[in-house]
DNA sequence: CTGAAAGCGCTTACAG
DNA sequence: CTGAAAGCGCTTACAG
């Protein structure tokens, strides 16, 4: 169907092997058979077939990336940050996500044996056993926002835990007295981190906790904002797990007639575009995602381009949150 | 280095063929040896190797995406459709993006040759010559909002013309009398649709345009909005190329102590979801770019599936938009 | 400088 | 049911 390397070859009437030479650049052709095979790998529109060159160089120029979705602000920023990294270093992306279970998270993840020099991996699906079954024993791999006991494998992930003690802090520090606290998917890592934090810090400040439910949806934050305002005593101040929930959770609040942030202070986690458009601005904490990303890449460079005798080191790096204190936690008369 | 299929016949004391059938199963094994050869698969953590495996079967179970960028709403928003439909066909994703030239360009297209069982392509660099020299002929092809001669290519783009032209006319009809239109970046093929759609409009009602630059950010916005205010006699609406440009408008007019719509009515295009939230509302045009990233994978896959003597057709589809009203542009006094 | 040959890891007719 | 062999399209020592 296409042309190979051995139709090149016999219409510039050499060999295959001085075809690859010449098209490589590799030298030891003349100038003008050089000349010659170019013309002709030009005229037949001739495009090296990447999975054979792969197959005998051992090298892809592609890294893959097993991401649990696409798409949404977090992916569009982490991508970014990867795509960056990979740019730079002429690396191609191959990527595998929405996975509903651990054997589709597998299927993906074995099916990139041999078309990746190393791996990005954020999955839920992903525990210890599960990547020692389904990675590739060798292949270079770098953990963004997954956990694994021991130090197999390179990890980096948000600090949610120095970012949500941030926050509560600022909170309480501003004078606030009865901060609630409005919760993520149950089963969301990043979410139990906040809450841990959360929970630690008004235990230093002698506080009581409040907790209502939530799933990272705007209409959750709503609902827990219609509990809110019906509490008795009043919350004075609510930190929601996500920006989202609490956008939401201010309509709530105004909808019941209520002031952001002189009845209730809110804020919120991750600072997307949005929180600086709404009324009040919201209040927030700012993770560098696109660093993680490209942080992420570069580490997975690193151990590409090892030695075997000098090996990048497997460390965990927490990458920093900081918090962005606007409007609607400005502090209480 | 990993371990390979003759490792497994090897441990399995049977021949390579018949691993290869065992693990495919293909049948013609006995359930005793199938039972062995898998055991020692797992026992040796066995991975087939992706490279070696599509250069004989010409199957890669991938297809490739070329766009100019990966992050942002936008593609955000395409990958989401792409990857959504990519997922129900079992198909993973190799994506090339931020080619600064059409040299860059060119690369990372030749790159995925032998490694995709088709492409989409999305690229501002990509004309017919670009296409025929860089792509393999053959290889199942579909172009996104990317617009070639003739009919070689399938294609789909947004309807920018349509949708441009549903909200001057929803401006006009609410009886706005001077409509001016703020740009975006020049080379921009969206933007001169929506441009020419919004003078061809205009044009019929015999209404004369009012033209200021932009370039799609939200500063460029706030600038025009800032040159709207001041004309005399002052428009008393705009439509703003994209969103955000609308929204740095919104806080021009703002700024210059005057009211929305009232004053002067204010309109976008794309719908991000900032749109709802701004104060008042933006009117906009929403595009469903998720449903032009799925439905490019679906004639892609088609195409894919096609055998020689019934070809898919090469069809051009444009994605329609839809008019989305809300308070910004209320209808004057 | 140039070519024949081996080999990357797999699959698939073809015999037996 | 099973294996030997050919071949996918390339690259790279090895000779000449």
């Amino acid at each position: 169907m296409g042309v190979t390397i051995k139709d090149v070859a016999r219409e510039a009437k050499v060999s295959v092997a001085s075809v690859s030479r010449a098209l490589n650049g590799h030298g030891g052709v003349t100038a003008e058979t050089l000349e010659r095979i170019r013309e002709v790998a030009a005229r037949l529109r001739y495009i090296p077939h990447g999975a054979a060159r792969s197959l005998i160089t051992r090298r892809t120029h592609t890294i893959g990336a097993l991401l649990p979705d696409l798409y949404g602000e977090f992916f569009s920023e982490l991508i970014r940050g990867i795509d960056l990294a990979a740019r730079t270093h002429g690396l191609q992306l191959l990527v595998s996500s929405s996975h509903d279970g651990a054997a589709e998270a597998a299927t993906a993840l074995r099916a990139m044996q041999g078309r990746v020099d190393g791996l990005l991996v954020m999955s839920p699906h992903a525990d210890a056993a599960f990547l020692r079954q389904n990675l590739p024993a060798g292949l270079p791999t770098v953990l963004m926002n997954t956990l694994i006991d021991g130090n197999d494998y390179a990890a980096l992930s948000v600090d949610n835990s120095g970012g949500a003690r941030l926050m509560v802090e600022h909170l309480a520090d501003a004078g606030y007295q009865r901060i609630a606290f409005i919760q993520g998917p149950a089963s969301n890592r990043d979410v139990a981190e906040r809450e841990r934090a959360y929970h630690a810090v008004l235990t230093e400040r002698a506080m009581v906790p409040i907790v209502l439910p939530g799933d990272f949806n705007e209409e959750s934050g709503y609902r827990s904002g219609q509990a809110l305002v019906a509490m008795s005593p009043r919350p004075d101040a609510v930190f929601a797990a996500n920006d989202m929930m609490a956008i939401g959770c201010m309509a709530a609040i105004r909808d019941a007639g209520l002031r952001i942030p002189e009845d209730i202070a809110v804020a919120g986690f991750d600072d997307v575009p949005m929180a600086r458009y709404v009324s009040p601005a919201l209040t927030t904490v700012r993770v560098r995602i696109a660093d993680l990303g490209r942080e992420a890449l570069e580490q997975l460079t690193a151990q590409i381009d090892d030695h075997e005798d000098n090996p990048a080191p497997r460390t965990h790096v927490r990458v920093s949150a900081e918090l962005m204190v606007r409007a609607s936690t400005a502090p209480p008369r």
